[in-house]
DNA sequence: ACCTGAACACCGTTCAAGT
DNA sequence: ACCTGAACACCGTTCAAGT
């Protein structure tokens, strides 16, 4: 019955895609993973540690290749697939600009100063459809329909 | 000796710039105002709302003008001025993707899908500039000197 | 190694009541 | 109109102790 460290991000993943970065709280993971908050301090040191791991986990199906613009749309779809997952990965990775591994192999691809550009953009396009989206689906926001084909001309923009 | 609503942005501010966003709880705003947590509630209705005031406030002097390059620029030392800015200002913004003024603005001086992709690209930026060089502060992180030289370039990809 | 139980120092928000 | 005081339902994290 014992929780590995895997288990514990797989736990807040499920709390995440159901409740929201809002009430993703340790004791809400620990209550999802049935054991009491102090427990996972055994396997993570805290909070944003914990939410560095949901981060890589997020984007770890995303194969750059060798086309920069599938690779932004396919960052994209990994980030959408979670409640609240731009939001995680953006910030995750604000804290290791120019030391991830999708930015390194973008960066292999084309240009550092493309990657990174490419990247922001990418998450701060992602970030803004996803809150619109929320918003929207609770009533507070008409829906912008447009923003998928935005994403795509924002992103022609950027490498054309 | 009573409160406006814009005493409350400006307390805000202060402990925001003094603390940083994880601290500035609407507890401290309101021991900052030498008030009662409850009596915030009066000129605000809750503390997304004060959050979207502050982001007005931090970005109320930026001119967009007739230079794009230029107002990105601008925007960015607006956000850079103040302890987690491009945080509440990206935040903030995300909320009102295609209705803020300075995208209005920029929109008018471009086309409305540069304005988008240029303003994401300069909080996203700024945001990763301000996070890393907290975190260099601390001592957690090397330095990155290259910073503004790096949102050049990366405007200048945008741009050309 | 993995977890419990209890505690510490906090949160945002509501609401009756005061002036 | 502006604020107090008290309460409610939460937080992240630490730490001794159990198995």
């Amino acid at each position: 019955m014992a929780n590995t460290r895997d288990d514990v991000v797989s736990g807040a993943l499920r709390v995440l895609d159901a409740f929201g970065l809002e009430f993703c709280s340790m004791r809400r993971v620990a209550s999802e993973l049935g054991v009491q908050p102090s427990a996972l301090y055994h396997h993570v040191p805290d909070k944003q540690t914990l939410l560095a791991l949901m981060a890589d986990r997020i984007v770890a199906g995303v194969e750059v290749g060798d086309d920069p613009a599938k690779a932004a749309h396919a960052l994209r779809e990994a980030m959408l697939a979670v409640r609240d997952g731009a939001d995680v990965v953006a910030t995750a990775s604000a804290f290791r600009l120019g030391d991830s591994r999708i930015e390194n192999e973008l960066a292999e691809l084309t240009t550092p100063d493309l990657a990174r550009t490419l990247l922001l953009y990418v998450f701060g396009h992602t970030q803004a459809t996803q809150m619109h989206r929320q918003a929207a689906q609770i009533g507070i926001l008409a829906e912008d329909p447009d923003l998928d084909a935005s994403f795509a001309r924002g992103l022609d923009l950027i490498l054309r």
